[in-house]
RNA sequence: GGGCGUAUAGCUCAGCUGGGAGAGCAUCUGCCUUACAAGCAGAGGGUCAUAGGUUCGAGCCCUAUUACGCCCACCA
């Protein structure tokens, strides 16, 4: 450790240092420890695509913050690493590669070869957020780093797998689907994102069969045409009573479809006719269900027509839909056309407007799943914070629909089922069995296809663990914490982690759900690839260090709510880290001597503490308190606050500049009271800190005499100190007071001196009128020495004339008179006293009028009332001093 | 269509369970005071979106309204 600390913050100097010495000394692992409480966040796993972005930063940052607290609480706490294969993006972004590198497409090759591809991503790129993760300063177990597609998580996906389906919750089935025609594979509801587009009804006449009246109908997807089966109307309007139970003709293409009743029409909505394309619509597919209407497909899974379309085969659904409607426009069949904003569902990766499909596809039956996870919440043992997102998580309970869990994708969790050749059957089994348990032939086929992304990620807060073996971790560090995660994640992945262990573990994964907001930009932009408006946050910590990109994240904001990234808050915070470290740098040289040996200091019997020890001692002891709630509470922005406060305000501005005299003095006993103070305070101050900006605090920890080394920290790092806990017996109001008195003289001369003009240099001699504080008055006058180039005090009672040319300042209790002589303009002095004077009256009136109110007397919490009227009685005093001052002044 | 959030100093935002509003930045003034100019000291600046209500007392609770933003929704 090097006890000299450089002259100015450099955080590059010890960051990559300080986290290497964590790691090595394992100061990061957690133990199974029975003799210690457990502490558990997994980190929701970054996708290996990516790069670390500010969402990131943030995320990871509130997961520190909270674990190295408990951690210093003496909690057994474990911050779990790993990262996400992303099935989807990762696919995504391989194919791009492979396209952009050989020219090849994913069609070009085996599956096995691509897979190559794919795993040589993983290793090239999976390891590149947790190197980045550590610049951040996050202290994970890294010995427990897991990845989705690991061994053990492979396992707990199967399991999950085939113990659903062997109960009946997973199934699989020819419905429709969410169908994304660029990636070519299904998505999940919560994986389509909905946007309104300006579109157009299209008003079409439908002959009837029999020659009679036909009908119209509305459409914003008239492609879709080919596909009709059926047109519904409502069983009771009377429009169209004469065509039900008969048919009417396709236009052009010349199809006859029958008229059918269901619910699904709505009188109001178009012309209360509307077509039936079972297989392009959710709605038209539950028609078709209920009526047994034909499905026909007349669009392929890139989204071009098929057959079905005629002699628009093979083109793309949208220059199909011009086309046609320019066909069925001049075939006179085009009634009328309306402009439209219509709502479309688009792929959340790629954007491309989705086309629902029906198909063969796995699925989790949802309904009963839900209802654990509902009662998880209602019941309590599922907490959200903030709490108004438990209203949006239930809403989307309450409401599930089956989970559509297979993917046509290559890279993922290859679905556990086989098909056999021969005789059709399926078998749902952990490995691939050798024969067909029903025909007993061997020819069976897995199922191509992957599973969704998230289906693992459900079971990341226990497959990390062990599950499905009985590990001593999942026993000891089972269920989590707290899952940290942002809200734009709630659906797909809180409530899937929370349904899926309900289900295997019989109980909630996490007591607290914490959701953060979204990392926006300065304009409040949310940041993304396509607006280039992203900031790296490696390139932050390069220049302004990690500790301040940190707190800069973690303070100033509130859960669950947007945040932005303001370059002032960065370089603010930046600047608190160089204060602390200069105040640090400030004690060092008061504990050092020539040789770099520390000086002797008191301990706890010797000190002899004065009044500002035992103020900044009470303070610390407050903001131990505050900090502490705060935290249990995921106050992060207050509890930073409040270190930032303590630090600067109160150490910084008042402590040190209090101690300095007597740092300087000859009193040596003094001297020994003052630098344990300061020790003492400083450390604590830095433990409070530390989950904020570990590294800065360990750093300076380091620079000041070792601590004891313990069993549980044998290096007496600061990583490792025990939180500051709140003394409830220690009680030095006596001394605050003082200190408060002192401070408000202070500062009343501070003013006047600026207001008088007069140069800092210029010596003041000051007269304090007090009956009071006179006993105070001797160390009053050493603060005020010390700061305010005062070079006496004389004090006096209120009684008895007071010097003329004088400046005057009023608090509780006593009044300020600074002699200036010629500098004293009388004419603003008068000015100055009227303004204080109409102010205290001002203040007066309001209390009078307050305890004069019948209601408040009686029914205000009688403290309140109480300090209501000590307020009173002080600007009462206050008042009558700056009076008299005035009259003396103008009398003059 | 349903739900949620936000509205507080010029800007960006805090303000925990109701007891006369704070920070950072910006502005103005004075300081290179032996930890720190990434600093110190001082100052100005707010009918807490609007209208009602509850209460002795409302930035905070209730109702309505307005503006902006977000999420969800079966999209003829």
């Amino acid at each position: 450790m090097n006890k000299n600390l450089s002259k100015t913050y450099n955080p590059k100097d010890f960051e990559d240092r300080i986290y290497e010495m964590w790691e090595s000394t394992g100061a990061f692992n957690a133990e199974v420890d029975e003799n210690k409480k457990p502490y558990t966040i997994v980190m929701p796993p970054p996708n290996i695509t990516g790069q670390l972005h500010m969402g990131h930063a943030l995320d990871q940052t509130l997961q520190d913050v909270l674990t190295r607290w408990r951690r210093m609480q003496g909690y057994s706490a474990l911050w779990l690493p790993g990262s996400d294969h992303a099935s989807i993006a990762t696919e995504v972004k391989v194919v791009e590669k492979l396209k952009k590198e050989t020219g090849k497409d994913k069609h070009d090759m085996t599956r096995e070869e691509f897979l190559e591809h794919a795993w040589e991503w993983k290793r090239e790129y999976g390891g590149r957020i947790t190197k980045q993760c550590r610049k951040l300063g996050d202290s994970c177990d890294w010995r427990r780093e897991r990845f989705t597609m690991d061994e053990g998580c492979n396992k707990a996906v199967t399991e999950f797998f085939i113990r659903l389906y062997e109960k009946g919750a997973i199934y699989r089935g020819n419905r429709i689907i969410n169908w994304c025609p660029s990636c070519e594979t299904t998505l999940s509801d919560a994986e389509v994102d909905h946007e309104d587009l300006n579109g157009k009804y299209w008003y079409f006449y439908y002959p009837a069969a029999d020659g009679s009246e036909g009908i119209t109908i509305a459409t914003s997807r008239p492609e879709t045409m080919f596909g009709d089966t059926a047109i519904a109307v409502s069983e009771d309007d009377p429009r169209y009573q004469h065509l039900i139970g008969k048919t009417v003709i396709l236009p052009i293409v010349g199809r006859e479809i029958p008229v059918i009743t269901d619910e699904h029409a709505d009188p109001e909505k178009g012309t209360g006719a509307v077509k039936i394309t079972p297989s392009h619509d959710p709605n038209d597919f539950e028609v078709g269900e209920r009526h047994n209407l034909e499905r026909i497909c007349c669009i392929d899974k890139t989204a071009h027509m098929n057959e079905m379309a005629g002699k628009y085969a093979g083109m793309d659904r949208y220059e199909c839909r011009k086309l046609w409607v320019q066909e069925l426009d001049e075939a006179g069949f085009l009634v009328k056309t309306e402009d439209m904003v219509i709502p479309a569902g688009k792929c959340y990766r790629c954007h491309t407007v989705i086309e629902p499909m029906i198909s063969d596809q796995w699925f989790v039956a949802m309904k009963e799943l839900a209802k654990p996870a509902i009662e998880a919440a209602t019941s309590g043992k599922l907490i959200h914070v903030p709490a108004r997102f438990e209203k949006i998580y239930l809403n989307w309970l309450n409401d599930i629909r089956d989970w559509c869990i297979s993917r046509q994708l290559w890279w993922g969790h290859r679905i556990p089922a086989y098909y056999c050749d021969e005789c059709g059957e399926t078998v749902v089994a952990r490995e691939m069995p050798t024969v067909c348990p029903k025909c007993g032939c061997t020819h069976l086929t897995q199922d191509e296809d992957v599973l969704d992304t998230w289906f693992s990620s459900a079971l990341w807060p226990f497959s990390t663990l062990g599950w499905p073996d009985k590990t001593p971790e999942l026993d000891y560090f089972y269920p989590n914490s707290v899952m940290v995660t942002g809200y734009d994640i709630l659906f797909f992945w809180v409530i899937r982690m929370v349904f899926s262990s309900c289900e295997t573990m019989g109980e909630v994964p996490f007591k607290h759900v914490f959701l953060h907001g979204l990392v926006r930009d300065e304009q409040g932009r949310k940041m993304s690839k396509s607006l280039g408006n992203g900031i790296d946050p490696l390139e932050v910590i390069d220049e302004v260090g990690a500790d301040a990109l940190r707190f800069m994240l973690c303070t100033g904001i509130s859960p669950g709510n947007d945040m932005r990234f303001i370059r002032g808050k960065l370089e603010n915070a930046r600047n608190f880290a160089n204060k602390l470290w200069n105040a640090s740098r400030f004690t060092l040289m008061n504990l050092l001597d020539d040789e770099g040996n520390f000086l002797e200091m008191a301990d706890e019997a010797s000190a002899c503490l004065r009044d500002e020890d035992k103020w900044i001692i009470s303070r610390v002891n407050e903001a131990a308190k505050d900090i502490t709630d705060s935290l249990e509470k995921f106050e992060l922005g207050l509890a930073g606050q409040k270190v930032y406060d303590l630090i600067w305000d109160e150490f910084c501005d008042w402590y040190i500049e209090l101690v300095k005299r007597r740092l300087w003095s000859d009193d040596e006993e003094d001297k020994k009271t003052a630098r344990f103070v300061l020790v003492k305070v400083l450390r604590d101050q830095l433990k409070l800190l530390h989950p904020f900006m570990p590294f800065i605090t360990e750093e300076i920890w380091g620079a000041l005499p070792k601590v004891e080394a313990t069993e549980d920290n044998p290096n007496g790092l600061l990583i490792r100190a025990e939180w500051p806990e709140y003394d409830e017996s220690l009680d030095y109001s006596d001394a605050e007071l003082r200190i408060n008195t002192a401070m408000d003289i202070i500062k009343a001369v501070r003013n006047i001196r600026v207001e008088a003009d007069a140069a800092p240099s210029r010596k003041l001699n000051l007269v304090i009128r007090t009956d009071s504080i006179e006993d105070m008055i001797p160390q009053i006058e050493d603060y005020i020495k010390s700061i305010a180039n005062v070079i006496g005090i004389t004090v006096s009672g209120f009684e008895g004339d007071a010097p003329d040319d004088v400046m005057s300042a009023v608090i509780d209790g006593a009044e300020i008179l600074v002699p200036l002589d010629e500098l004293v303009d009388i004419a603003a002095e008068i000015e100055r006293l009227e303004k204080e004077k109409k102010r205290l009256e001002g203040e007066v009136m309001r209390v009078d009028k307050k305890l004069s109110n019948q209601g408040f007397v009686a029914k205000a919490p009688a403290a309140v009332v109480e300090e209501e009227r000590q307020k009173g009685e002080k600007y009462r005093e206050m008042l009558e001093t700056v009076t008299s001052r005035l009259e003396a002044i103008k009398a003059k």
